[in-house]
DNA sequence: CTGATATATCAAGATTTATTGATTGAATGT
DNA sequence: ACATTCAATCAATAAATCTTGATATATCAG
């Protein structure tokens, strides 16, 4: 994990703050089978439409989801290239997290 | 990303929000050059001493952090086994949503 | 244009999280 | 035992986030 600046900071904390929350994991769940109109997820989740919107908004801010609308319907999915860094900056946690356990290891 | 329990979510989203913070984040990248006292910590991160030790315990308490008492001093560490699960739920989620791009270019 | 449906936004209150300063506890040295 | 240092915890307040119900906006059908 190379030093990151504030603003890096502030964003990466977007991130995980979008993927803090139990419902917004659950619409992440399903959009992980494909996109989805909100009226479908409406039905999956039991959640109010308000709570939904709001959920699908922070996940959208986040820049996590993109939105679609396709006349009365708008449609969301994943973002595929914020997720790819969410995934670089996970995975460059676990490469030093592991490096470091077997540094300590060899000295024991 | 398979179906997850309630539970699972909840662990989940228990991991995210722990790393959804600036502060944290920073302790973070410190701890990824490796294992610190707080001491160290404090001076570092230019932080009030219950305010550290808070974010520290919220990294902890998601299970992001171990700690290990030696004489006076505490030292933190990242957890490998934990940044290791959720190494493989982001990179569960990139494959979903890597995939579901290319389908949907395909039929462009 | 009117009514109906899908979704977003807003405002108020409820809940959760974070910050601060004070206190407590644990280990050490004298 | 006493004083000192490092760190955790507590209590009060502040700030951010979430929920709910009401209202607004956009699109479509008739």
């Amino acid at each position: 994990m190379p030093s990151s600046t504030t603003k890096d900071l502030k964003r990466v904390a977007g991130w995980f703050h979008a993927l803090s929350d139990g419902t917004r994991l659950q619409i992440i769940e399903r959009l992980s089978e494909g996109e989805q109109c909100v009226c479908d997820l409406t039905d999956m989740l039991d959640t109010g439409q308000s709570r939904l919107s709001f959920h699908l908004k922070t996940l959208k801010d986040a820049g996590i989801l993109v939105d679609r609308r396709e006349g009365r319907w708008v449609y969301y999915s994943l973002n595929p290239e914020v997720i790819e860094e969410v995934d670089q900056f996970v995975s460059s946690l676990k490469t030093h997290s592991r490096r470091l356990r077997n540094e300590s290891k060899c000295c024991d």
